[in-house]
DNA sequence: CTGTTAGCGCCTTCAT
DNA sequence: ATGAAGGCGCTAACAG
């Protein structure tokens, strides 16, 4: 039965050693922790210097149970690119850490299983809000039934607007758009785009600028130039040499992602295209990926981690009204891009 | 003053809620979600049908408060391979939600942080336990100080094994020597290793069965041949091409992991070194990057996710003596080896 | 088999 | 400026 060694700290401290040392009331002692006015200077520094003898940390369930105040907040995701997955919890963990909250996760297996998932995680530890990242934001009855259980919510650029939810998002239709002007004003009028699953908001998003800026430039849209993927470096095999035999291949391609730009490249590889030569691939995040492949790829850099800070942001002071934020991008230019080949040009 | 709709669910039911609607004590309720045995089947299935009608589930921090017992446990990482990351969190996940409790996530900024910010989320929490893994379950003091503050720990590839600390590795040592013996069965004898930082025990070891597949296949080891990264791509770079322009340069190069085989690869690439005619390579983990580069990288597959999801299990089993387990590795043959350029044989 | 009485650690009235 | 009750939602003894 031997027992902690000497120096041991034995079980955390609770408010009433903490009282007990100081020689005041606990209550004294919740309100020094709690920063309340009412305490006298010197009273102050007594508990603080207690509790800082004895190591001691409120008990946050305690705390939560009694105050009715949360102290952990849900980060959903289910997105098949772990960059953005991880850049997400990169952000929303800086933030958490400095509002004194703490992050639980949550991937649901499936959009199913979601609803119920959540909202036991929800019930079970009363968690200050869930904030919900692309895609599962989107899924189709889950912000509902998420509201109608009184679980407040931020969403990660979710594909529609709606009143009543935060959300944090950045304008995917202008960045698709001013990459694919990119793309134009280097020569090229034959460009293909392989569009993200359709359940992803971002999706159609991008594929809308990606028309606009072709219809702008006066390029007709060719339905044959358009290709879907998952967002995986896999799901762009396949699309990218159906395209890349084409009686009238593509000049330049746009991806979705960056994990799907890899697969274009990859796929040019096998093929014997050489980018940027033959091909120019545009992709769209900027994940760590995007200079690991060779050549390296123009992008756009999506301020993924950001949007989870101010996500959690939103979460918290949301006292009622549904904010909406909009942050920026940046088009990065590297070496997958150039003008068209010769034969090409009109 | 809009209040929630008709059909909202107000906040979340109580065990009293539960109790007063199917009329009997809340300790019975207690006793049905608990799964304990002496209650009548009848009075079970009232109690069930409550909750169900109820939609109830216990507050996990009031249970916690009352009984002691933990509902969370802490993830803590801080390793630059987000594959790695990725995988840990999981199978963490996985076993988690099987186990009922829910993960906490802790990424410490820095190895001297590390032990004021897990003792704080130790106390705050009272989490179940940490899980340590690589490299922040090596950091000098760390497992120490958690220790004396009795939280209980599982470590996922410690460097040094530990009494008193429940772990989970795979032989390291084994997965180097078995994969460099590949390159050598191959007919390669000048064979450089980029190995992993000094902090994660995997580069010792990755480091030692390398020497050891070499030595025993009387190899000299060459000193010249050995250089260090960080795990990450950019780090693998210089190096590389330091290898590569030496008077004698290698015919292999097993780098600690894949991310630094990307960045060996794309070096030679650079330099107009063909991969794998004049150059093998070889990484560890069997990341998604292994596929994603070309040719496709032959490489170790860890059991990452597995690791995490074990030493979960010896968290929450953890009786008293610290338990070691150890799991199964890979070898995984890709196109990113070959035997050596035909001039360089003897 | 079921209910009663405490109390987990803390915060919220209300007093003083 | 401080303290004494009461209770958050739940489980641990003990009763019956």
């Amino acid at each position: 039965m031997a027992r902690a060694p000497s120096g041991s700290d034995r079980s955390p401290a609770t408010i009433t050693d903490v009282a007990r040392a100081a020689d005041v009331s606990i209550k004294t002692v919740s309100r020094v922790m709690n920063e309340e006015k009412r305490v006298r200077p010197e009273t102050r520094a007594r508990v603080l210097e207690a509790a800082q003898a004895l190591n001691y940390r409120p008990n946050v369930m305690a705390r939560s149970l009694a105050a009715g105040r949360p102290f952990l907040v849900g980060l959903v995701y289910n997105n098949p690119s772990i960059h953005y997955v991880n850049a997400i919890q990169v952000g929303a963990m800086k933030r958490s850490s400095e509002l004194g909250l703490h992050i639980v996760m949550a991937e649901p297996d499936s959009a199913e299983n979601a609803i119920t998932d959540l909202l036991q995680l929800a019930a079970e530890t009363r968690l200050a809000g869930l904030i919900l990242t692309p895609p599962i934001g989107d899924a189709p009855g889950l912000i509902d039934a998420l509201l109608q259980a009184d679980i407040k919510l931020a969403v990660v650029a979710p594909a529609a607007a709606r009143k009543q939810v935060a959300q944090v998002r950045m304008d995917d239709v202008r960045a698709a758009y001013e990459i694919t002007q990119l793309l134009i004003a280097k020569g090229h009028r034959r460009i293909a785009m392989i569009k993200g699953p359709p359940s992803h908001g971002a999706s159609h998003w991008r594929a809308t600028g990606f028309s606009q800026a072709l219809t702008q430039a006066g390029i007709p849209i060719d339905p044959e130039l358009f290709a879907t993927g998952d967002f995986s470096f896999r799901s762009a095999l396949a699309p990218t040499e159906k395209l890349l035999r084409l009686e009238a291949p593509p000049t330049a391609i746009f991806a979705s992602n960056d994990d799907m730009a890899a697969g274009v490249i990859a796929t040019a590889m096998k093929l014997g295209i050489s980018v940027p030569e033959r091909l120019s691939v545009v992709g769209f995040d900027d994940s760590p990926i995007a200079t690991i492949v060779w050549p390296h790829l123009t992008t756009v850099r999506q301020p993924i981690a950001e949007m989870a800070a101010r996500a959690l942001d939103l979460l918290v002071a949301g006292d009622g009204e549904a904010e909406a934020e909009e942050l920026a991008f940046d088009i990065i230019e590297r070496g997958s891009t150039a003008t068209p080949p010769a034969f090409v040009k009109k």
